[in-house]
DNA sequence: AGGAAAACTGTACGGTGTAAAGTACAGTCG
DNA sequence: CGACTGTACTTTACACCGTACAGTTTTCCT
């Protein structure tokens, strides 16, 4: 029973992005939680210290399962205009995320970027360049961008219902309610009266957000 | 050695709230991380399955080490005006998460807010009110500034050095330079003429993008 | 005084990441 | 061709993790 490596030799079956479509595949069944090394290595037909020969270590690991999510995200193309260019990889980055929620809980800890983030980077960067923001203006744009796009990640991740509208409350959401009803007036309100009335779904402020910070940008591109 | 409570009784050495001190103040120790069942119980003179008396499981215990934090974040005063409240509360929160840096990490898999949460959130929605944005527009702005704060703390996080300034790149900086040095010329170039120059912090950058946000909000407050 | 409830301890189980050493195959060189 | 070497995998083992379950006290309420 599952001792399906028991085959004297599993030589070949490995291979760096291999492993990584795997982890992948396993964290999005899972939903929110990256497999362990050993639940991935049986999935590949393998033991678990035969991935420690593709990665120094899990952490390594993580970092290339990141790098695989960034490399699903659509960079702006060339002869795109800045807007059209932030708009367009912001909502592909909140998709990705949301395709692959278990990696907003892992960015926090990344700091060994990957060759599709920081092609990304680049991209993102570039695009702005060539609409004429200066090196500060640009830096100023891609933290504030980066921000409100991960920021926003975590808040759906952490909403207790699901975000994508319905009225579908959990339990979870009711007992907050209860406990909040008298003591908290204005979030009471804001719950009752606008965020569970039947049509509001959470994922739409996304965009409202969004064009916020592009018109900002816009007038302040010359200053910056 | 170490076998503190092998006394007989330690009873009442224990309450909710002694233990979330504990637990908070090793998490600020530890860096980034929050400490396992034993070693918080030790510190606290106590086994590890005395907390399960206290907590209904771990997450319960982390559900309560982040309203922690946000019990510290000073909230929007009484008369103060929707922007200076609302550059308080994001100044001291970012303050909160800097201190705790923990806390960001367990953001995302926050799914029962606690009292001070509540409280937190109930005070910037009535500081918005009270001003004269709409329950809808409250919820906008809302969604944009959470959003801008914890996704700043996130990219903080993963910044590859300290983010207070100096110029101590790390090696880990450095090997990425190396690599995106010929691929990556935008992104090499903020690196070189910007981000590395001597007077450089990121951490600046956090009220460049949050006066963004504030000169957007208040272009749009009648209209939402 | 007695019994129930509360707050702690002991032990144990199944899980984790990974160090260290063993084994078998592939390719290269004399 | 045969030995050597390195690579890719397995085995075993360790320390640690969260927590279920079953005591053992201590305290408090009748």
């Amino acid at each position: 029973m599952s001792d399906e490596p028991a085959t004297p030799s599993a030589r070949g079956t490995l291979s760096r992005e291999k492993v990584l479509r795997a982890a992948v595949a396993m964290a999005d069944e899972a939903g929110g939680a990256v497999p362990s090394t050993r639940k991935l290595a049986e999935r590949l037909g393998v033991r678990a210290m035969a991935l420690y020969h593709h990665f120094k270590n899990k952490d390594e690991l993580l970092d290339g399962m990141v790098d695989l999510v960034f490399a699903e995200v659509a960079l702006p193309e060339p002869g795109e205009g800045w807007r059209e260019g932030m708009r367009r990889r912001a909502d592909s980055m909140r998709a990705a995320l949301g395709r692959h929620p278990w990696a907003v809980g892992l960015m926090d800890s990344r700091v060994h970027p990957g060759a599709a983030t920081l092609r990304h980077h680049d991209a993102v960067i570039g695009c702005l360049r060539a609409d004429g923001f200066t090196i500060a203006g640009a830096a100023h744009a891609f933290s504030l961008l980066d921000s409100y796009i991960y920021g926003f990640a975590i808040q759906e991740a952490a909403l207790p219902f699901d975000s994508s509208g319905g009225d579908d409350m959990e339990a979870v959401a009711a007992g907050v309610m209860a406990q909040a009803a008298g003591r908290f007036p204005h979030l009471t309100e804001m719950a009752v009266e606008h965020a569970m009335r039947p049509g509001y779904a959470y994922g739409e402020e996304f965009a409202i957000g969004l064009d916020l910070i592009l018109d900002g940008m816009e007038r302040r591109r010359a200053d910056w």
